[in-house]
RNA sequence: GCGCCUGUAGCUCAGUAGGAUAGAGCAACGGCCUUCUAAGCCGUGUGCCAGGGGUUCGAAUCCCUUCAGGCGCACCA
């Protein structure tokens, strides 16, 4: 349990008290007990931590809210804890101001947690299944893939911090119909390379890519499937070059920083029977009908507008149908306790209707399955709106983000607004390289604290006591009480599927270092205070450190 | 037409379960390096929180409605 729980713990158990001392000398009754529940407020003068339960209680007790806060206060002990003063402020707010010595044991419990500091037990035992990226394997990633991955990459990481045992997922759409798709298009430029006559399908995957597939499968196999059955060809271009994607995806990712614990096949499903299974379960339980030749799942019973194709008339199951079993998969066959996937809005519709089906399995669906819908990606580009097609090749491909804006910059400017967000991505500010850049805000104050440390190793007497009391300046105090936010912050960005929670963290810590820094020098005659700042700035470097991991950015130590 | 997301300072966005005087960065202007990294710090100002109703002690936050933008509403994925 971390500081800031220990003193919330401590002043809402003395409230409680001050409230049934109260009610037990008739000063007012109160029939329901309201949550007790503390803020921190906006405005320092209003002390570290504030309740607003004298507001709470006036309908059912029958005083304003001033005398109820008023006979509170009047009742409260705060003999022996951490609290300094109680005062009544505004409407009725009981403001709790601490003794400045509550700051002290953060920084002696960084010191000890080290790299684990942050972390929390709250899920522990929990399995965490989050399925991210998820592109499609007929061609190369984008920019939407780029801000998924960032955004599922660190999600990931969050829960891993607050206890779960979480898995990294990627689902290979290497079934249905952009597969046949992908096939028609390689097969098309194959016999065009040789110099038939052949149009390229309508629908087809115009990019570059598929061209220099075939180019390079013609260099390593001649002309010698020229002859074959189309069909019997085609099945072979695909698993040439879905394999050449899947290892250029994974390898492209790697390089993007982000390492998947699974790699699922979508036609593994099929090969296994499990989509079968699934549509007999959906079967039995009474929530399928059959129309027009076709397998309808009844969306409408879970509050859909329209019900669902499973299997098409041609006995083809739907995507649908691939995701639903899917899920079963995760869910049933691999007992996942709770499942995360990251989609782009394109695909909010489907989160209905895939969470009925979930239901109608028996899976709690509203409880443990969530979809992270994140806003779709404008690339700005000389202050314009450049519109991405996949299948015409125009998108903007992910190693080239990543050459042109590095990784650490990356992952930081997508993670810089919550997935909600429509997010502009502007290429020529990133580009840029520039302290506009806030991604080096942070790493600089990381690299400003090493340097430091390094040249203090050597001065600093080791024989002066460590006394972390010395530490009384106000940007003393504020760096230390960022510091203690961590482990809250952590949870807060888990519970609310929000990563650039600890994105916009790292930079409030970086800007109360620096006002740190520049207030206070640690290298200073009395050894004593130097090693308290030492101590708190290693505290610093350590959080820093932390909180960049959790990003999947570096923390360089020389800049 | 229906559903989801968004609308807060000139720009990009925060805004904790409804809380106290609505905040930060960028941009603009003015200061701060003979001492630990100036990629830094300090200061100055800006808001009909898209508009209109409602709920209540109290609303940027919740409900209704209008407007504007994005995305969906396939036997595509």
């Amino acid at each position: 349990m971390y500081i800031r729980d220990k003193i919330s713990e401590q002043i809402k158990e003395i409230t409680a008290k001050a409230l049934d001392k109260a009610v037990a000398s008739g000063a007012f009754a109160v029939e329901t007990m309201p949550d007790l529940f503390l803020e921190i407020p906006r405005e320092k003068e209003h002390g570290e931590y504030s309740t607003n339960i004298a507001m709470q209680l006036p309908k059912q007790t029958k005083k304003p809210p001033r005398f109820i806060a008023e006979t509170l206060v009047a009742n409260i002990e705060t003999e022996g804890s951490c609290i300094d003063s109680v005062e009544i402020a505004g409407p009725g707010f009981i403001n709790f101001k601490l003794k400045k010595s509550w700051h002290y044991p953060v920084l002696e419990e960084i010191a000890a947690m080290k790299k684990d500091y942050g972390r929390s037990q709250k899920h522990a035992g929990k399995t965490f299944n989050l399925e991210f990226i998820s592109a499609n394997p007929t061609g190369p990633m984008h920019m939407g893939n780029a801000r998924g991955g960032a955004i599922g990459d660190i999600l990931a990481s969050i829960a891993d911090w607050t206890g779960y045992e979480v898995t990294r997922e990627f689902y290979i759409n290497d079934a249905g119909n952009q597969i046949v798709k992908f096939g028609d298009s390689l097969d098309a430029r194959y016999r065009q390379l040789l110099g038939e006559d052949v149009p390229f399908p309508e629908d087809g995957y115009q990019g570059e890519d598929i061209t220099e597939h075939m180019k390079n499968f013609i260099a390593e196999h001649g002309d010698v499937h020229q002859a074959m059955e189309s069909a019997e060809r085609k099945e072979l271009l695909i698993d040439y070059a879905l394999n050449k994607n899947l290892d250029q995806i994974k390898s492209d990712l790697a390089a993007y920083g982000i390492h998947y614990d699974v790699w699922f096949s979508e036609q593994s499903l099929y090969d296994s029977g499990a989509i079968e299974d699934t549509i007999v379960r959906l079967k039995k339980g009474g929530y399928t009908y059959e129309k027009d030749g076709a397998l309808w799942f009844k969306s409408t019973e879970f509050g859909s507008e329209k019900d669902d194709v499973l299997v098409r008339a041609n006995g083809i199951p739907t995507y649908f149908m691939g995701d639903i079993a899917y899920h079963a998969n995760k869910y049933i066959t691999r007992g996942f306790d709770r499942c995360i996937n990251v989609w782009g809005a394109d695909h909010h519709g489907h989160v209905a209707r895939l969470a009925g089906a979930l239901t109608a399995l028996g899976i709690d669906a509203a409880d443990n399955f969530d979809v992270v819908i994140m806003q779709l990606v404008r690339l700005l580009r000389n202050g314009e709106v450049t519109r991405m097609s996949k299948r015409k090749g125009k998108a903007i491909a992910l190693t080239d983000l990543i050459d042109e804006v590095g990784v650490d910059a990356t992952r930081f400017f997508f993670n810089l607004r919550s997935p909600d967000s429509h997010f502009d991505f502007d290429l020529d500010l990133a580009m840029e390289q520039s302290s506009d850049n806030p991604v080096f805000y942070v790493q600089y104050a990381h690299a400003r604290i090493c340097s430091i440390i390094r040249q203090m190793t050597e001065e600093l007497d080791a024989a002066a006591p460590l006394e972390l009391t010395r530490l009384t300046e106000k940007e003393e105090f504020n760096l230390i009480e960022v510091l203690s936010l961590f482990p809250d912050e952590i949870l807060a960005a888990e519970d609310r599927l929000d990563p650039s929670k600890i994105t916009r963290y790292t930079i409030d810590l970086a800007s109360a270092f620096h006002s740190f820094y520049n207030a206070c020098h640690v290298r200073v005659e009395d050894k004593v205070l130097m090693k308290a700042r030492v101590a708190l700035i290693e505290a610093t470097q350590q959080v820093i450190e932390n909180a960049l991991g959790i990003l999947g950015i570096s923390a360089p130590e020389r800049m």
